[in-house]
DNA sequence: TTACCTTATACTCATTATGAGTACAAGTAG
DNA sequence: CTACTTGTACTCATAATGAGTATAAGGTAA
């Protein structure tokens, strides 16, 4: 390779090269009724006029708009533009999540033989700046990753899916005398001493996919699922966007750890008890309420306005603030210190 | 960088859009002899716009390189080909690290109309494995930012630049009745109780540009610097590739803390000195040598070969490895609790 | 050889953080 | 009133952390 500058010009010899589309594609999650929401758009490629044509995919695609390089200054405000076109959300956090470019990612590519390079952000947004959603819903993000919500304990579908992928690995070990999946199952799944790891969702959701299990293998392929257990393994989306969201439900879910983004997700003052509620729905994990309680006030995280808020159902809860000060006080606090109940 | 060939219409019509160019930076770190290196290219010698004009800039580059998309079915083959080639190093350890499409950021944008959009990537390479370097050469990191090194104590430096960032914010507010510029300089550089944050790399980087004393800022307006501290703020480099190095750094010295990405910077047997050396070497922190074996070992990330190494200079170390076991038994390890000095 | 340098490794100790409870306070619904 | 709800304050054992002291095991120089 040369020097950035010491290349001539463009496109060499007039050569036609394949398109390359840039496109930005935005996880905007939030948590409502205390469980965690993501907008989609969609359903995708539905033939709206002409009720004829035969059931096309119903699947839903997160909010994407192509990057419009003659008038965006920043990759960011033209994602910020094209989610307020789409679904007349003005976002306020936003952070950039990941490029995706696999050849193959997306279906659209094949028959033109064009290239589309994917820019994801994402965003969080405060209960109650919901309104306004136009073409755009808000789903629960556990419809699509049913096994990441330990809420309530181990969900019984993890024991399922370690059936399905030791099956799958043996017969690929016997086949191809392949790798050792079975450590990879373990650490993604928390089979082994090291327990669930909330933050590997991504891991995870690759691994099912590797593993032939989740419904894009097979829709990738133009084929469908054969394995019984697809069906169970939460909603696909269009395209590779449920692997965009998983990027961005284990990007969130890190940042709990260290970063006090959990603000982002609730109104400006709030009870501890709404605080914890957004924590766990995003962790997918239960956190015990006192000790939360500690962690929070002594970590300086907020301050208490003299108001109570009644409508708790028993004794009126204290309302708290974001105290953007500590910031300047303590280096990276976070809002979690969260583990999966201990097997008894 | 981006690559002269990645040129490409608009993705509707046939109408015509201004290029848009695709390339790929690597941000790739080493540790020898006990300092971070990051690999380098260049000096870019180039004319900024017109060719006959200005002389040449000595900065020094990342490796980069254009995004084939004919040819490369993922960005990060791509980026590994391009630095096998620029330099002859076979990458190991890589991760995606960010997207720049900043209008502005290169200055061959001006000229053609046309737009650079990066994907850099972050690499890791243990040392011995640093042969068969061509035209590239090692870099100490602190060369470009040495307000990062805490390692013998806190920097001079740090006074310097925050007595410069201080008149900066009180020359804004007067003019422009600015934002509270002070709370941010606080949190950047743990002025505050905050304490240094050894994870701020990119934020710091960036207040020192907006407040106009590092050499870019000038640069990239065609300027030369008329602070005399920015000469003292490290060495400048190529286009925006200093704020990419800082994204880069960040990101290794955040991910230490909790993922044993330590163990890809040193070769496969070590003492654990070097291995402290080499956690201190990217933190830029110092840690307590006891209490840094305690922690190596009680969390099970090493094992001890029976081998040891006697030109310690000393009591002869014994050697250890990395125990890959390790991931599957707890979570998210990492190899760093560390905090800068305590002021006395 | 010894004295004394170097670095490695083991152990102590006070403090703080964490996980898991118990106890009690202050509302609502009947 | 009682029963039930949710909020808030403490307790207590255990683990993790920061900062040392002490000792081990090699070298070199007098």
């Amino acid at each position: 390779m040369s020097g950035p500058r010491s290349s001539s010009t463009g496109a060499a010899g007039g050569q036609s090269y394949p398109k390359l589309l840039v496109g930005l594609n935005a996880v905007i999650l939030a948590v409502t009724r205390d469980q965690p929401r993501v907008l989609t758009v969609g359903p995708q490629t539905a033939s709206l006029g002409d009720a004829s044509a035969k059931p096309v995919t119903t699947s839903r695609a997160l909010p994407f708009g192509p990057f419009d390089r003659e008038h965006d200054r920043t990759l960011e405000l033209c994602m910020r533009e094209a989610v307020r076109k789409q679904s007349g959300i003005e976002l306020g956090y936003v952070e950039q999540l990941y490029t995706f470019a696999d050849k193959g990612r997306d279906p659209r590519e094949g028959s033109g033989g064009s290239r589309v390079l994917s820019v994801a952000y994402l965003a969080l947004l405060q209960e109650g700046q919901l309104a306004g959603v136009e073409d755009a819903t808000w789903e629960d993000c556990y419809e699509f990753f049913p096994w990441e919500d330990w809420r309530g304990g181990k969900p019984a579908l993890i024991d399922e899916i370690e059936a399905a992928l030791i099956e799958w690995s043996g017969r690929e070990e016997q086949t191809s005398g392949g790798p050792d999946y079975r450590e990879r199952i373990d650490i993604c799944f928390g089979l082994g001493d090291a327990g669930w790891d909330a933050y590997q969702v991504l891991e995870r959701y690759e691994l099912l996919y590797e593993a032939r299990l989740v419904a894009e293998y097979w829709l990738d392929r133009g084929q469908s699922a054969t394995n019984p257990i697809s069906a169970r393994l939460g909603q696909p989306m269009a395209f590779d966007h449920r692997r965009i969201l998983a990027t961005g439900l284990g990007r969130v879910r890190g940042k709990l750890r260290y970063r006090p983004v959990a603000f982002e997700l609730i109104p400006d003052t709030f009870t501890l008890l709404r605080l914890q509620h957004a924590v766990e729905a995003i962790s997918g994990l239960r956190s015990h309420k006192q000790n939360f309680r500690r962690l929070v006030e002594r970590s300086g995280l907020v301050n208490g306005t003299g108001t109570r808020e009644a409508k708790t159902g028993g004794r009126p809860a204290e309302l708290f603030r974001f105290r953007r000060a500590v910031l300047r006080e303590r280096r990276a606090p976070g809002v979690a210190t969260l583990r999966p109940p201990r097997a008894p």
